[in-house]
DNA sequence: TTGTGCGGATATGTATACATATGCAAGATG
DNA sequence: CATCTTGCATATGTATACATATCCGCACAA
């Protein structure tokens, strides 16, 4: 009696927008869906409605649902936002890190100055972020920029396959950040972070432009 | 064809939590609720479904669903949560403001001066809240704060009618936002946006300590 | 008396049937 | 020939039937 399959639809569905397969202004019909997974309407009904809440679908006329289309401005705007949240975050975690924690976040930095693989990299770089979240102790706001980066989630991947350049920039940023919140310095933490969020955006930003000339 | 009974529902729920009528720890019995309101299981699965990812809702065991359990920790939470979002919203309108919009929240100013009504307060308060959230020109981030919010408004609301100092507080503080914003001083309208909200949160900790002790 | 296990009751998960609204196309009419 | 209307196709919204898992109570045994 799990909810398994719905979940999983939802999760299958996140995936394919995610890795970009289904492409933005795709319809997402509900009866194709099902068909596709080889299941009822109701659970695809279901994973659409979380999809749309999770601001990956948006509905049309005849309330159809549709992989959301994202302009560059909508990008820019959502970056800016998960910047926003994560230096708020990041402030919060300088004054409420536990040892443990602090010990931590300086490991991280010393695997990734031995780390020249990209995709091992982009590892460590969620490893760095997340102990921030958590250190930060406020759930609400942690949950509110897990919502915001699924939706950075595919630009930010297709982004650090194509720069290896932002690998150094990004450990010298982390190298930072640590610092000012090993120091307490909220407010700094809270300037470095939202910087480097907003380094991230540049080069998703340079992608946009090369494809909507 | 209109999504209009399922949206209905969530509507009638959340104005249920939110005005207090339905006790946090309460179960959602979909059958139950069905019968309530007249309609089948089905519009209301989708709107328990909603609830829950509002966070008004939660999951017990037999994924059954209650009333969102608020414990005083989490709503201390939420609250910093949106002080930091608002605040972020307020930073970044200080520069993005436009000159009606900045003329609007002088407006609102000289209304609220001129009123000493609780009740009628409470919408000046609402307005000048929109409109620097407006005025950030920064939807993603917007709708996180409409998110939080919706969360935290039955506390405000049992705040504002017991407590009528608060009024004279608010309109100080709306103030000194005011003149933050029209000096496009980001830094300071954002450090006045934080303690405003957390003002208003003190309110709801003595509420919740007299009611927890 | 207490603990374990089985079975019924019940609530949720899924499938399907039916209702209804929207869009598109074809035909009639000016 | 253009435009409006009408009807059908199709997709979503809702209701209901069926499947299944969880919980509770009762009985039986240690």
């Amino acid at each position: 009696m799990t909810n398994r399959t719905a979940e999983n639809i939802f999760d299958r569905l996140v995936d394919g927008i995610v890795a970009g397969k289904m492409i933005p202004g795709e319809p997402l019909a509900e009866k194709a869906l099902a068909e596709q997974f080889g299941v009822s309407r109701t659970p695809v009904r279901e994973a659409l409605h979380r999809l749309e809440q999770s601001n990956l679908a948006e509905r049309g006329s005849r309330r159809a649902f549709f992989v959301r289309e994202m302009k560059a401005e909508d990008l820019a705007e959502l970056f800016e936002a998960v910047g926003e949240v994560e230096s708020a975050l990041a402030a919060l975690a300088a004054h409420r890190l536990t040892e443990v924690e602090r010990k931590t976040l300086m490991a991280i930095l010393e695997e990734g100055r031995a780390c020249d693989d990209p995709e091992a990299y982009s590892g460590i770089n969620k490893h760095f972020h997340n102990t921030i979240k958590a250190g930060a102790r406020n759930s609400a706001l942690a949950a509110t920029l897990e919502d915001l980066n699924l939706r950075t989630m595919a630009w930010r991947a297709a982004n650090f396959h194509e720069n290896t350049n932002r690998l150094a920039t990004s450990r010298v940023e982390h190298q930072a950040i640590t610092e000012a919140i090993l120091a307490q310095d909220a407010e700094a933490t809270r300037s470095l972070m939202r910087s480097h969020v907003a380094g991230s955006y540049v080069l998703v930003a340079d992608i946009l432009a090369r494809r909507e000339p």
